[in-house]
Parts: structure tokens; sequence; C-alpha cells
DNA sequence: GTCTATATTCCGATAGAC
DNA sequence: GTCTATCGGAATATAGAC
């Protein structure tokens, strides 16, 4: 359907696939331009030629991977199934879905944090299992660290701040 | 009581500590042993003097990290807090943490893969969710991604790989 | 648009004075 | 042990022919 052979591809869209590829198993930092142009199997001068440089090349890629990340995530969270709609009501995960702890970090990261695209299915998982299992666990977990109410409180609080950050990080190796 | 004020600590415990926490907030390849230096406060070519080169610095580092988390692990497990005992019962998690799919991995990547230190209490919470959760949450997550048991089945089977992975790379910048 | 060849920048590592 | 200065390699980016 919209697919293509290969070798139908534009160059630039072989480029960009390949970007995706290799930034999503290396990071931005690990990745080198010649890795990116070896697996398109084009000439290392048209990454420049077509997108002037590896950081604008990486932002591009990042802003399509985010872009298509939030349009599945919305699909979902739009779906009226019953058992995630309760426990999204007990839980503070639309809180990190909808405002800017989560949003906002995530277009930062795009602009200047070097994240990859995620196998949106595990990523999804990856992202409830994070923000849900600490408080299904609760008891347990407060438990085994020594914790008393406040200080559960507090890393949980902690944990807003840094599942953006793991998950993006996650994206990256994914 | 082992705490030492920062210009009491020799030079090399301070590189070790600046390396840490750069690596830690950057990973292996977006680090420069220029940032490692500047946040240690000493030059540039005492790094190359007491660890011989950047990946060496790495390497100390990574092991003294896993060495650090093991122990925890180690001491949480031999507890015999009985609400984690059940769900370890139920769930692959010793599997994970005992087998070569966990440790291996994680011994490998202290020597190529570039992992860095984490918090270890939200290490520890992160690596219950991403393994517990799947099977706590599967009736939801199933019907969500549309899958069969069979789908399910072989999804969590990749984790198992993904996981060690994962955690590797939420080390990196936690 | 695509290539080869080269310029430029960055960074890890080292030499050598103190 | 610590510093300044610099080297050398690697990687990005560009010039210019085709």
């Amino acid at each position: 359907m919209g697919d293509k052979k290969k070798s139908d591809l534009t160059t630039e869209e072989k480029i960009k696939q390949a970007a995706r590829k290799i930034f999503h198993e290396k990071g931005y930092a690990a990745t080198r331009t010649r890795d990116i142009a070896e697996e398109a199997g084009v000439n290392l001068a048209l990454l420049n030629y077509y997108f002037r440089s590896k950081e604008k090349l990486f932002d591009i890629i990042m802003l399509e991977t985010m872009t298509n990340f939030m349009r599945t995530v919305k699909t979902i969270l739009a779906d009226e199934s019953s058992s995630l709609k309760k426990l999204l009501d007990k839980i503070p995960l639309k809180e990190l879905l909808e405002n800017s702890a989560f949003i906002k970090q995530y277009q930062e990261a795009v602009a200047q944090g070097k994240i990859t695209e995620p196998n949106v299915r595990h990523f999804f998982i990856n992202l409830l299992s994070l923000v849900i299992f600490p408080f299904i666990a609760r008891p347990f977990l407060q438990e085994i660290h020594g914790l008393n109410d406040k200080q559960y409180f507090s890393l949980i609080e902690e944990r807003k701040q840094l599942i953006p950050v793991w998950i993006k990080t996650m994206m990256v190796t994914t």
C-alpha cells in the first residue's frame, strides 16, 4: 500500500530511514554520519546536501518520532476501554502525559537532548510500568526500602521528573 | 563519618567522583574528558596520568557501580519480606536476576556497553516495574494492543532481552 | 544530485617543564 | 604530581568537478 521497495525511495528518504535506525541504536553522540550514509547506501556528502548537518538531521528525525508517539498515545487515551480508564483515574498518569512535566521536557529533549525512536509498543508499556507500578506495589516497596509515607511520597515526586528522562534514554537504545 | 570535605579528597578520588557524575549524566560517548576534569577542578592531563584513558576510567567507575548495585540487590533478596517473596514466586524476576540473561549482559555492558551509576533506589523500583507490571496489567495491555495470548507471550519474551538494555541506558542518565 | 578530495573542528592523549 | 602546549586521529562539513 504505502510500501515501497527500498530502491524506490528517494535518496532523502533513504537517509532518513537509515538515520532513524542508527540514531535509535546508538543515540546521538555515538552515531557517526558515516554510519548513516553507509546504512542508506549513499555518499556521505549527501547527508549535508539534504540536511545541512548531523544535528539538523537528528532534529527532524526526532520531531517525527515524537509526533508519531504522541499520536499513538492520544489514540489510546481516546479509547474508552474500561480497565485502562479505571487505572487512569487512580493514578497521575494523565497529568504526566498532558502537563508540562512530560510534554515540555520531551520537546526540549527533541531540541537538545538527543532522543531516538522507540518500539512504540514497548515504549508505552514501559511508560505505564514506571508510572503505575510504584502505586500498585507501594506496600512492599515501602517496606523494602524502609520508607515512611512522607519519604515514599517524595520518591514518587522525584519520579515525575525522572520518568521522562528515563523514557527518553530508553528510546535511544530500544 | 566516612565523609570528607571535597578539598580533603585525593586528586584521584576527585576525578572519580566527577567522572561518576558526568558519565552518569551524559553517558560514555557524549562525555568529554575535559568536562570531567573541569567538574573535578583538576587539570585535564591528570585524568590520563591517573587512569591512562577515558575508557579505563569508565570501566573502573562502572565496575564499582555494578558491585554496589549487586550488593544492594542481594541484600534485598536475602530479606524474608513476605510480600516480595510472594511476587517473586509468581514472576520470572528471579530468573532475570540470577541467570545469564541479566548478569552476563550486565557484565558485558560494564566491559563494553558504557553504563553508568544509577540512583539505586529508583533503579530497583524500575527493574521491578518493567518486569512485573506487564504481568499485572496483562489483560488491559493485551486489549489495548490488540494482541492474542501467543502474541503477548512473545512480547514478554522480547522484554527479557530488552529490559537489561533499558535498565543499562536508564542508568546512564539517572 | 552525486561524487572525490579536502578543509575544519573537536577531542583524547602525550611531551616536557616545573 | 601538576601544569602548558601540542600532537594526531577521527568525524563533520564544504568545495568543486562531473
